[in-house]
DNA sequence: TCAAAATTTGAAATCGGTTTCTTTTTTTTA
DNA sequence: TAAAAAAAAGAAACCGATTTCAAATTTTGA
């Protein structure tokens, strides 16, 4: 093969830059760290000498030196999902700003994957962790993972979307009632009665919180719960709410509105409506939660829950970046969601 | 506020498990590495130390020692572009099992962010760097982000997916070429003989090659090419190929096959066709590019170019590890794609 | 059984920064 | 102008691994 190989090539220290500038590292260092006062001309001289090599620190070796890496390790369950995608962004965005670089690690649903990589984040000496989705979601914690968790706590902060019982993590959550609230406030005000809900787990803490307050708004509302319009899927796919929503429809029953737990399921209910023969809005309404793009891309656009991704994803980096410089933060924080009106929900149709 | 502080707690070194098994950090150090002999029963106690501890070696300090991070760079355009995501989680798969992490880095479209992110992994000392979207794809590179990676190249080996004129980076391209191979003569197979290729920019690398293969296929089949038939958005969202399909399909002009340059463009599409009244693919033929999950989430779910990301992302970490390792590796690479037929493209209608 | 050879092991240097502790230089003040 | 105070800068230790080199131990074989 016309192969080619890697010219090998060591990057400046610290070192050569004080020999050219004919000081110590010492000073040079205090330059970089601005820890400490440097003549003005000696300080201009290095920083001319800095610039003029492009010189970068290794970062090893000051986090070596410091016991700080300024890397923060972000586990989440799948960044093909656009939700964690959205919220990565947020957080490197936030991170960026502080400072601070950020190493993701995708779960992709296997809580041994899980261990690992928070063992390998531990390995790099990250400052601190933040995770969303997998075994910080569930409802019921997974004992081995809790005992990870806090074997490592004291050495690593971290701050999850969800809950862990029995660890300290810090935690930044949607307020997941509210989301209910505002979705059941816009539809009731349409005149829905029928109101299904589709997809998701019910271990799952998050929608096993929206499952109840649905329940209690509908009480609250005389509407009487039925509970063939609950359908648990068990994912968070299309694949799986499509056929729930085919299930339910050919059963003969129609809600005149269907709350899908995530975009993705919401793309399989849409397709299952149409393919029933139903318009959307005008037979069946369909809102769903997490407001990424694929709202834009259905056609009709969905109605969705937006989570703010931008102070969701900045709340988890300070909490994170908080924790890592040991300043205090509150144990338990919340996102406020908010309600994006599009195309796919209307009035309830006349019986 | 019911502040909570994270408790300090420094992690257990080479040192602390020397100590208590009785021998010295060197030893330690031999086990864990594997590069020399240590007595049986010595190398069992020492183990059997680190099992029961969880000891896990201060990748910081280590790194120091051997100049080597165990850590990939991977800048690109956005992950929230299920095609970005996509590739990303391929390249983690086959990183972490070649023992490295990887750090990510979005740089939404802003060269002067590629710029700082690449210092910023040159600084983390990360063993290569893997680019995707941004300044590498462009047809007209970049001159001071060629410089910057040159200055840099030494140190760092960079893949990309483009191209990046006057540097020695990796490149490991999709075969665009073959790729309009495969939906031209899947298209003009079903009788389609005035196929439109709408979205993205031209000064991209792989939209230009695809354009340019576009009209010789169609020379070679004795099909006039038809400039109105392409329309660049400069975008690859659904927004931008909305606006485009809309004016295309306003003016009169009714192609009976649409290439869309991504799903995302595809999404755009598909709502303007459908909402001026067309089938798909009854009126009109749909088909795109990435195959990511969009293509079964619209109605009628799309037929699309797969990448191949497993082995996509495979060949992007070999070679990037390859170089890190200085080892011989090609300059160039090319992955072969493939169509995945699905709902959205039929036998051209009638006239 | 004992010297020679082979294998293990530990002490110390090293990687490239930061930081403490001195020493040197500069500035202030009497 | 000289002494005291303040500021700047260098030498050296340190962070926690790996690795070289030399010393100690074990194994081999005559």
């Amino acid at each position: 093969m016309d192969g080619v190989k890697q010219p090998e090539e060591k990057a400046l220290t610290i070192y050569d830059i004080a020999r050219e500038a004919g000081v110590s590292a010492a000073t040079v260092s205090r330059v970089l760290t601005g820890s400490a006062n440097v003549r003005p001309e000696k300080k201009k001289r290095i920083l001319e000498i800095i610039e003029k090599y492009n010189f970068k620190p290794n970062a090893m070796a000051r986090g070596l030196s410091d016991t700080r890496s300024k890397l923060i390790g972000i586990i989440a369950a799948d960044v093909r999902n656009p939700y964690y995608a959205q919220v990565f962004v947020a957080c490197e965005l936030a991170a960026w700003k502080l400072g601070y670089t950020v190493l993701l690690c995708n779960s992709l649903g296997q809580p041994s994957q899980e261990k690992k990589q928070l063992e390998k984040l531990h390995e790099q000496r990250v400052d601190a962790v933040i995770q969303m989705g997998g075994s910080v979601d569930d409802l019921v914690s997974n004992v081995e993972y809790v005992e990870l968790v806090n074997s490592l706590f004291g050495a690593i902060p971290m701050v999850i979307t969800g809950k862990l019982d029995g660890t300290q993590c810090y935690q930044v959550q949607i307020d997941a009632m509210k989301t209910m609230d505002l979705l059941l406030e816009h539809l009731i005000g349409l005149g829905h009665r029928d109101i299904a809900l589709v997809g998701g787990r019910m271990n799952v803490l998050s929608t096993f919180e929206k499952a109840q307050r649905y329940k209690q708004i509908l009480q609250r509302n005389q509407i009487d719960f039925r509970p063939e319009l609950i359908r648990e899927t068990g994912f968070y796919d299309a694949a799986g709410a499509y056929d729930s929503m085919n299930g339910m429809l050919d059963q003969g029953i129609t809600p005149t509105a269907v709350i899908a737990i995530n975009d993705f399921s919401a793309a399989g209910i849409v397709r299952s409506i149409l393919e029933h023969g139903y318009g959307i809005p005008q037979d069946i309404t369909v809102v769903s939660y997490d407001n990424t793009y694929i709202t834009d891309h259905l056609v009709p656009k969905l109605t969705s829950i937006d989570y703010n991704y931008e102070s969701f994803g900045t709340l988890l980096v300070e909490t994170a970046v908080a924790a890592a410089e040991r300043r205090e933060m509150p144990r338990l924080q919340r996102v406020t969601p908010t309600l994006v009106v599009r195309e796919s929900s209307g009035p309830a149709p006349r019986k």
